[in-house]
RNA sequence: GCGCGAUUAGCUCAGUGGUAGAGCGCUUGCUUCACACGCAAGAAGUCGCUGGUUCGAACCCAGCAUCGCGCACCA
């Protein structure tokens, strides 16, 4: 065993570990393994992408999930890999394009700009598995999977083409969310509304059949009035109803367009008078089609109007079109008025610019097995934690839409449809000349292939299970537990659950075996101290990296979990990761001391019967640690598991037990020493058990240090990780004598308590021995003493039960008896105010026990217990307080 | 509009029927033989509001208020 230095260097000791284990394979997983299977599978990163503190966060429990697992003697399978996040990636691509060589993907063409991707890809993409391992995440890498592997590419399209066999995939001209920036559909999750303060513009529409008659109307969208087909008034409101079926003039691109009743007009809202604009609004598309209305398209792709009809707008910019098309109306004296409004825009997830309503040729799938997918997470096949999320879940797949999976752009899974190339004469429609199958198409002279990639949660959806191969499917297939943020339950989690369901890869068509998780652990999310969203604009985002060479990666990890409450977002502080580095200090200064007192055992035992009052005490605290712990580990509350083991360590070993100890320790008894000692290493040994799943490398050094491995070679046998976690230490004891020893244990350190007090509001300094003298009540057993006189910092501690103090002593009620604090020249009237506030703080506890003991109800009702308990404390507060009041009198 | 969550010490949060808790911050004392990333002591809260249930409510129920989130609407 060799000595360790004085601080703890995580940057020397994290890596080393993780290569070691890297090297021996700990984290590999054995499909053929005999023991049960513990199975999760990583939320893919995006293959480009570097590590945030939500990742952090994400992977710490994951990995404390896995390597709990591992110790518990579960054959663990993490399994690792990336997304290929297709608009993620590709906009990141053609940003960088745009700036180094002012280039867009259509100036390389398809094939170069996939090659640019690919470059992109290879210079950025694996980072952030390198961030995880140094993060010490514990999967097993020789397993890594890429949603773009040439088998999980197979897998989609089959995917899409055994969906397009049952009808449930198909392509359709319908309304779709459109983003202008990244010129592509988008699906409506990825459309995030968000309040915007604009303009209502009120624009006058001139009768046709009653020239000199005007219909005023309010509009958010004057840029888009080239595109109104019709005009639409409550079919009931007496207002306006003398002009249904008469016609209006349209302002721009003046044009003669029918004014229709429809019962989905607000009569409320503005004017109560509609223009409907079916190609640029979801409602108007639907009020288009009962009236069989035209849609006229007036926007580019990317956002620009599309209008030669009137100049002065077409070709501007839809926001610039919106302020200058105000003005022409203006000029014409066709506006109104202009009054400020506020109202919920959709906005691309990724672009961050407002999405388009766009009428388009798409590709959508009709969600199956979607009572099924509802069950599941009811019925509780599926469990979440914590549960309110059942209730998100469940209304999302009430009111599910079809799926838009079609996108338009380069980086993706291509869609594996192709369409007949039109022969000159040839008037089919499009529609019949199609084949949707698998690649590779091999007659491309006659057809082209569908130009669109899939939505990337399209590929998403399959990874529960297309990460794996047959045998390993077999194993640990359905996963144990899902751990994801709840940002993308519908995105992914719900989806995934579909997909198990209707694909069924499991070892039989039993639900239970093919739902792709049982557990669903969600997150909170990280905010700044203020309660933002850690964004990289705001720049409020800590790099995890810089954290972690500042604080250790086990710190960060502490320090995180210990502030993560289950099922709410997460205010970060970076303090907390501070605690979590003097965590791991203490961790070590606390077995740097035990190291100083000789050598450890390998596998250290306790001797029953020689076990002191503090070592039941603290191993009492520990049973009571482990049973705290597996409880919370049930419920995934993993920050009052942190706090468990924080408070475990820091006070009840630290502060007491070891300081108790120290009497042992230091004395000639060499039997007492010994049986100290090895309660410290039992208790040692399987706290850091306890603690491995949180803080895997300094728990793995001190593990080896103390020699807790055996000296073995091989790591699958002397790691930490593989060691059994540990089982209750008094369990052959006598419960007895235990309570007996931990009433004794709570007497001494009350007495301490209270003789500490006594120290520090005699103005004592921490560093100067006090002398103490107690009158001790009977039954007090003198070999406790001289480790309270210890605790206490005292020159000596003398029991006298003939003691008689001089008037001004300062004095402490204690369940051992009086202490008395021997002070020279000590300050009456201080003392005197002390004994004081003493004397009314009883006195006020004493009345509110007595009002309720009085109080006949309680007595009556009251379960017994209690009435007891305030009966003792009743009989405690009058003795002390007539003991303080001695003492007080004798001044006077 | 519907749903979910939150409201406890200056801050971040535990606490689910019986004497209000932790960490940080603050005040005081300490380089005492593991640790100043430390030790010891202390101050600090009418538990968002109003009712109800109960012998007893921070806790259970109802309503309200404020903040946050999701869904829907949004001319």
């Amino acid at each position: 065993m060799s000595e360790l230095p004085k601080t703890y260097e995580p940057a020397a000791v994290e890596p080393k570990w993780y290569a070691r284990w890297d090297e021996a394979g700990c984290f590999r997983a054995d499909a053929h393994s005999p023991k049960p299977a513990f199975s999760i599978v990583i939320p893919p990163p995006n293959v480009t992408g570097i590590l945030t503190l939500g990742h952090v966060l994400n992977n710490t429990i994951q990995d404390i999930l896995a390597r709990r697992a591992r110790m518990q003697g579960f054959e663990v399978l993490w399994l690792p890999g990336t997304d290929h996040a297709g608009v993620g990636t590709q906009t990141a691509v053609e940003k960088h394009l745009r700036r180094t060589e002012k280039k867009t993907r259509h100036d390389l063409g398809r094939e170069e700009f996939l090659r640019r991707v690919l470059d992109w890809q290879d210079k950025h993409g694996g980072i952030i598995i390198e961030q995880l391992k140094r993060l010490g995440c514990s999967c097993d890498w020789s397993r890594q999977r890429y949603t773009l592997d040439d088998d999980y590419v197979r897998a989609v399209q089959e995917v899409f083409v055994d969906l397009y066999g049952k009808g449930l995939i198909y392509r359709g001209r319908r309304m779709i969310n459109w983003d202008p920036a990244a010129q592509t559909a988008l699906s409506d999750e990825e459309v995030i509304a968000k309040p915007q303060k604009g303009s209502l513009y009120y624009v006058r529409y001139e009768i046709v059949e009653e020239p000199g008659r005007y219909l005023e109307i309010a509009t958010t969208r004057p840029e888009t009035i080239m595109a109104d087909t019709a005009v639409a008034v409550h079919p009931n409101d007496k207002r306006y109803v003398d002009l249904i079926g008469k016609h209006a003039w349209r302002p721009l691109a003046r044009e003669k367009l029918p004014i229709i009743g429809d019962a989905v007009i607000d009569p409320e809202f503005g004017t109560g008078v509609l223009k409907v604009t079916p190609a640029h609004d979801k409602t108007d598309f639907e009020i288009g089609v009962r009236h069989s209305l035209p849609v006229i398209d007036v926007l580019h792709p990317d956002g620009r109007i599309n209008c030669p009809a009137v100049p002065e707008l077409d070709g501007l910019d839809r926001f610039a079109a919106r302020k200058k098309a105000a003005e022409i109306l203006a000029e014409h004296g066709l506006l109104t008025k202009e009054e400020p409004h506020e109202n919920n825009v959709g906005f691309s997830e990724r672009s961050e610019v407002p999405i388009e309503p766009r009428l388009s040729e798409q590709w959508f799938l009709r969600y199956p097995k979607t009572a099924e997918a509802l069950a599941v997470v009811r019925d509780h096949l599926i469990r979440f934690f914590p549960g309110h999320w059942e209730k998100v879940y469940a209304q999302w797949l009430e009111n599910i839409q079809d799926w838009c999976i079609s996108r338009q752009v380069w980086w993706g899974h291509r869609i594996p449809a192709w369409y007949r190339k039109p022969e000159t004469g040839n008037g089919k429609p499009e529609s019949e000349d199609i084949f949707v199958g698998l690649e590779p198409f091999v007659d491309a002279e006659s057809w082209r292939q569908d130009p669109d990639t899939l939505d990337t949660w399209f590929s998403a959806w399959l990874w529960a299970y297309e990460t794996m191969d047959g045998e390993t499917r077999r194993k640990f297939y359905p996963t144990s537990v899902l751990v994801t943020a709840p940002d993308i339950i519908f995105f992914w989690v719900a989806r995934m659950i579909i997909a198990g369901l209707e694909f069924k890869p499991g070892k039989t068509p039993a639900i239970e075996d093919n739902i792709p998780f049982r557990d669903v652990f969600f997150t909170g999310l990280i905010r700044d101290k203020q309660g933002r969203k850690m964004s990289k604009s705001l720049g409020n985002s800590p790099d995890p990296l810089e954290l972690i060479a500042k604080y250790g990666a086990d710190g960060l990890r502490f320090g995180l979990m210990r502030i993560a409450p289950s099922g709410q977002d997460i205010a970060f502080d970076e303090k907390q990761i501070e605690e979590g580095r003097n965590f791991a200090t203490k961790l070590w200064n606390a077995a740097r001391f035990r190291q100083m007192h000789g050598p450890s055992e390998a596998a250290p035992r306790l001797d029953d019967h020689a076990l002191s009052i503090y070592s039941l005490e603290v191993l009492a605290r520990f049973d009571q640690l482990l049973a705290a712990t597996e409880a919370a580990y049930r419920e995934y509350k993993f920050n009052e598991v942190a706090q468990r083991l924080y408070d475990f360590f820091w006070s009840d070993y630290c502060d007491w037990f070891i300081e108790a100890a120290k009497t042992e320790i230091f004395s000639d008894d060499e039997a007492r020493k010994k049986s100290v000692l090895a309660v410290m290493d039992f208790v040692l040994s399987g706290f850091l058990r306890l603690l491995h799943p949180f803080m895997p490398h300094i728990t793995e050094e001190l593990w080896s240090v103390f020699g807790f491995d055996g000296q073995e070679e091989n790591m699958k046998s002397s790691s930490i990780q593989f060691a059994p976690l540990p089982s209750a230490a008094l369990s052959s004891i006598n419960p007895e004598t235990i309570a007996e020893a931990r009433s004794k244990v709570a007497k001494v350190y009350e007495t301490i308590l209270a003789g500490r007090n006594l120290r520090a509001t005699s103005r004592i300094p921490s560093n100067k021995k006090a002398r103490f003298v107690l009158r001790p009540v009977t039954g007090v057993d003198e070999r406790e003493l001289p480790t309270i006189s210890r605790l206490l910092n005292a020159e000596e501690l003398t029991p006298d039960p003939k003691y008689q103090p001089e008037v001004g002593v300062p004095v402490a009620m204690t369940p051992l008896g009086e202490l008395y604090l021997l002070i020279a020249g000590g300050d009456q009237s201080a003392e005197r105010d002390r004994l004081d506030k003493e004397i009314a703080k009883l006195e006020n506890e004493l009345r509110i026990v007595e009002a309720k003991l009085s109080n006949a109800s309680f007595v009556d009702k009251a379960p017994p217990a209690v009435v007891q308990e305030h009966r003792q404390r009743k009989a405690d507060f009058s003795e002390q307080l007539a003991q303080l009041r001695k003492a007080r009198a004798a001044m006077d």
